[in-house]
RNA sequence: GGGCCCAUAGCUUAGGCUGGCUGGAGCACCCGGCUGAUAACCGGGAGGUCGUCGGUUCAAAUCCGACUGGGCCCA
């Protein structure tokens, strides 16, 4: 045997392709340098959506920033100039101050006071970039370019002077405003929370659910009588002021068992009562307008108006008993009740959600903990009608998981109610990927748009810019020159704003002159990100490329920001800008394990993107996820990833293989030109791409990776299973020089089509593809794919011919089933196949070319069409058939003649010899000597392809055809008709 | 209780807006082919009541309604 000559580079797998492309962006900067490219193209206004890097990125986190990747790639390729892409981070708020807890094992914010609101800040302030380091790593991995050496932070202080720009703004609009407001509150926190927030942390939760009787004067015969009232909250109960009824419901007096008349809405009845109930009176709502009770606990106290049936419209009766109990100081409509009726407020709760000495047998118990007390009370009282559980959603924390509770407490608040018609209107601009998110779930959410808690009672966030007065004027501050100017001296030197400077700031009252201290409250880390648009330019105080006028082109984030960022750029967009925040906003859905159940952290069932990204490559994940329906519930795990990313990026980097090692072997250099070709392939392969090239367009231009991906899918296949299968022999083919480079050109000139069009989805990939095709990989730091500029096409395609090739396609299909029918191999010519039919198909029109396709592809001498006759001409012995049923019938004998039966044997052992060339590490280049032995048909057969035989092995010198016995040395194979051995070494060259 | 979304083969999905030949693919499975794409490539087969029921229509996976199941959001 001949010793191993080099064997080919085997095709590279995608992830050591990434290895080396992003070597190549690094070592060239290719990055940075298209951050800035097309600096006079239209601007496409972007943002990013910050991430808090103080934890890990979870699979989820990959997805949205895959996505939202691709048309910043697509709009760079198309002349746009990416404005912003810088990345940012969200630093400020409570999972920052949460993790730094944790740490320490803080469990109140006395425990922060104690520590040193000052050291705690500062831990804060480092904590936030805990992970930054993986979060580039991981955007790195996916390709998501964004300008990492200079991010916007919400912590530094030119980002937090124009959020204090825009307070001012909306201060002098009469937005802000201070309010005593129920809202939900977390007692771990110490801090109200805005709806947003609560939105995000809504909870499984069981509760008691107990009906309570509060006892009215008798009836005129002396029955006692009672309210029946329902809540899942006992510990609201010793804050009961009043009971509220509706005037249109009737409301039934029922004989309880004691022989007792319990009062309750008709309609609720049912509910409570086994059996019918026995009606002792019926009264109308407007009846009970008025009716005294007794309170349940004299915690409270006596006070004017309290503790009586009021009417209101908010009552109900499909759930609790039409009566509703009352706490003024725990609950929205309870407080605006409570406030109609001027009956005061009552809440004996600490900030902690701990009951104080107002109610001595509760006091030190926490909200929660002293559900159980008052339930023994309430019994041994008598008081109990009815008990149980209920199991319901409940809000708790976002953050910290503790049920929240629903408070009255002091509160400043962006008046979002007030501008909530320019919130809808504004909402009518925005494109919606998917389009249900306009008036579906974002829609819905403006209509109800409640004012919008800002203020929290934390350390570390942006200071409320709101200074006030004993007397009770507030002055707010827009900036920090107007400070100064306010304290009448300079800020200090690397003025941080942050509470431990600001709080020790204090300047005369414009008013009345008395000294002011700040309010003492940080502002919703929602609003910071909120100002992304104009804060991270620090507008309006440096020139920049901000234009108010302007919203952002497109954001694209993950579906959970529908109340949070999506909800606070438009709040503020249409409050500061009278506008929209975005033009366009692409919202990707959740995640599914591999059992289609919900990725969370609480599930355990979320993953690390790395070591996903490390084994597959970026490409591979990005392809997943467009493959899948990636806004609703995507399922993406590393067998979905793999898959997706094997079927074409695997098959299209084995296209580009053939492609290489055979122009290689040729010395034609790579096409970026359109070539002209008169090939019928080639000039249906350039259809097929200009329709790509159209199709793909509309799909990105629509943001839409996914109908991009599935185009060019079906396109991969295409060109692999039938571009190429039929065009193989013409990459080699000595007979006709000219159509084997009208197939260099064609295929090359697609595949670098391709790369472009590849790049928004697959970047590492495309590159590949790009530098390979551009003749000099690799070598010109000022040469990438993502500095190209997008394809046009020439037109959508010819589609009668792209119909006809189809066509031609499915007749094709027809033979191949007709020869497994027949049981005869392919590699066996079979002289004809014969179609009945009166209806000649479209692709004959194409020419002689593409019947000799058809003919290729089945390896039948002739396709013979004839009309419709007798079918006994084809008896099923010597003929299989298939009739379609619509007017044709295809036949195809069960047999070859002899001399193409050798034709067959031929290639059959064509194929061993290949083999062993192939065993013996010989390039498909390399000349052989070769020596075969042979005997019967076999020998026949290679007789009769002499000339063939040598020109294909690549034969040099004699070929000897020996009837001896093969000597030992010799590869042997027994065959069916006869043996076949043979000899071969590598020609020396001379 | 209200709103939104989804349901196509075991799995991932195309088609649905604009109703019309036999509902396309890929993976997995069975069978086979090819061997100058080999850490490959290609074909054939089997597998679908297009969630269920009803309506509109000459014709429904597609349009309409109800229901079931799943998911998300809100109360």
């Amino acid at each position: 045997m001949t010793p191993a000559a080099p064997t080919p580079p085997p095709a590279q797998h995608w992830v050591e392709i990434q290895h080396r492309v992003e070597k190549f962006w690094q070592d060239a900067d290719v990055v940075s340098r298209a951050l800035v490219l097309h600096p006079d193209g239209p601007p496409f206004r972007f943002a990013e959506g910050p991430p808090t890097a103080n934890g890990r990125p979870h699979i989820g986190h990959a997805l949205t920033r895959a996505l939202k990747d691709v048309p910043l790639r697509y709009r760079r390729m198309r002349g746009y100039r990416i404005l912003s892409p810088m990345a940012g981070w969200d630093c400020h708020g409570l999972p920052v101050e949460l993790e730094v807890e944790k740490r320490h094992g803080f469990r109140l914010k006395r425990d922060i006071e104690a520590y040193g609101v000052d050291r705690f800040c500062e831990e804060c302030r480092t904590s936030v970039f805990e992970y930054v380091a993986i979060w580039r790593d991981m955007s790195r991995r996916i390709g998501l370019w964004l300008d990492y050496d200079r991010p916007y932070r919400t912590m530094d202080a030119p980002y937090i002077e124009s959020v204090w720009w825009s307070l001012k703004t909306l201060w002098d609009r009469g937005l802000i405003a201070k309010g005593f407001y129920t809202l939900p509150y977390c007692p771990r926190c110490e801090t109200p929370l805005s709806s947003h927030e609560v939105a995000q942390g809504y909870q499984e939760l069981t509760d008691p659910s107990i009906v309570v009787r509060l006892d009215v004067p008798p009836s005129e015969d002396g029955t006692p009588r009672h309210l029946l009232i329902w809540t899942t909250t006992p510990w609201t109960l010793p804050a009961n002021l009043l009971v509220a009824a509706r005037a249109d419901l009737t409301y039934l007096g029922i004989k309880g068992p004691d022989g007792h008349e319990y009062l309750l809405a008709e309609g609720a009845a049912g509910r409570y009562l086994s059996g019918p109930p026995e009606v002792l009176h019926r009264y109308a709502g407007t009846d009970l307008a008025g009716l005294a009770y007794a309170p349940l606990f004299p915690f409270a106290g006596r006070g004017d108006g309290r503790y009586r049936v009021v009417l209101d419209d908010f009552v109900g009766e499909a759930e609790g008993t039409g009566l509703v109990h009352i706490a003024p100081s725990y609950g929205p409509d309870d407080q605006r009740i409570g406030e109609r009726e001027h009956v005061g407020f009552f809440d004996p709760l600490d900030s902690h959600g701990v009951f104080t000495d107002q109610v001595p047998p509760l006091a030190g118990k926490g909200f929660k903990g002293a559900d159980p007390v008052l339930l023994e009370q309430l019994r041994t009282a008598g008081a109990l009608f009815q008990e149980g559980r209920i199991r319901h959603t409940y809000p708790t924390c976002w953050r910290c998981a503790t049920p929240l509770l629903y408070r009255a407490v002091d509160s400043w608040f962006v008046r979002t109610s007030q501008f909530r018609e320019a919130l809808v209107r504004n909402n009518e601009q925005v494109r919606w990927i998917p389009s249900h998110m306009q008036h579906g779930r974002f829609g819905n959410f403006l209509d109800e748009a409640k004012d919008w808690a800002l203020s929290r009672n934390r350390y570390w966030g942006t200071p409320l810019p709101i200074w006030k007065c004993p007397a009770g004027h507030f002055t707010p501050i827009g900036s920090f020159a107007e400070l100064a100017t306010r304290l009448g001296a300079p800020l200090p030197p690397n003025f941080d704003p942050h509470r431990v400077q600001v709080d020790g700031l204090h300047f005369p009252c414009p008013t009345c002159g008395a000294r002011t201290d700040r309010e003492p409250y940080t502002i919703d880390g929602w609003y910071d990100s909120g100002s992304a648009p104009y804060a991270q330019y620090h507008y309006p105080f440096e020139p920049g490329p901000f234009d108010p006028g302007e919203p952002l082109d497109y954001i694209g984030e993950g579906l959970d920001q529908t109340r949070g960022w999506f909800y606070t750029l438009h709040v503020l967009a249409s409050a500061l800008f009278d506008r929209p925040a975005y033009r366009a906003c692409l919202v990707s859905g959740l995640l599914l394990d591999d059992s289609g159940v919900k990725m969370s952290k609480s599930r355990g069932n979320v993953y690390d993107p790395i070591p996903v990204l490390q084994e597959l490559g970026g490409d591979a994940l990005r392809w997943a996820f467009y493959m899948s329906d990636y806004t609703e519930s995507a399922r993406v795990t590393p067998r979905t990833i793999q898959l997706a990313a094997q079927r074409t990026l695997g098959t299209l980097l084995h296209v580009y293989e053939f492609y290489r090692a055979n122009a290689e072997a040729d010395g034609l250099r790579p096409v970026t030109e359109r070539p002209t070709p008169h090939a019928l392939l080639d000039r249906w392969l350039l259809s097929r791409l200009d329709g790509l090239v159209q199709t793909t367009t509309e799909a990105l231009e629509l943001y839409d990776s996914h109908a991009a991906a599935v185009a060019l899918t079906a396109f991969v296949d295409d060109l692999s299973t039938w571009y190429l299968r039929r065009s193989r022999p013409r990459f080699w083919s000595d007979e006709n020089p000219a159509d084997r480079r009208a197939a260099h050109a064609t295929l090359s000139y697609t595949l670098w089509t391709l790369a472009h069009l590849l790049a928004p989805l697959a970047p590492f990939l495309a590159e590949h593809l790009f530098q390979e095709l551009s003749g000099t990989p690799f070598a010109d730091p000022h040469r990438s794919v993502h500095f190209g500029a997008w394809p046009v096409a020439g037109s959508a395609g010819n589609v009668e011919l792209d119909q006809a090739m189809a066509e031609l396609r499915g007749w094709a299909e027809v033979g191949r089933e007709l020869r497994q029918r027949a049981g005869v191999k392919s590699r066996f010519p079979l002289t004809v196949m014969v179609v009945e039919t009166d209806r000649p198909p479209a692709f004959l029109g194409l020419g002689p070319e593409a019947r000799s396709l058809l003919q290729d592809e089945l390896n039948i001498r002739e396709l013979r069409l004839e009309p419709t006759g007798d079918p006994g001409r084809f008896p099923e012995a010597d003929w299989v058939s298939r009739d379609d049923g619509k007017g044709w019938r295809a036949h195809l004998p069960r047999s070859a003649p002899p001399e193409l039966y050798r034709e067959g044997l031929f290639r059959e052992a064509m194929r061993r010899l290949q083999q062993a060339r192939k065993d013996a590490h010989l390039a498909f280049t390399d000349h052989i000597r070769l020596k075969l032995w042979a005997t019967g048909e076999v020998a026949l057969a290679l007789r009769d392809h002499r000339s063939r035989l040598e020109r294909e092995l690549m034969v040099e010198g004699n070929l000897e055809i020996s009837d001896a016995d093969p000597p030992a040395s010799a590869v042997r194979w027994d065959l069916d008709e006869g043996f076949l051995a043979a000899a071969l070494e590598r020609a020396v060259k001379a």
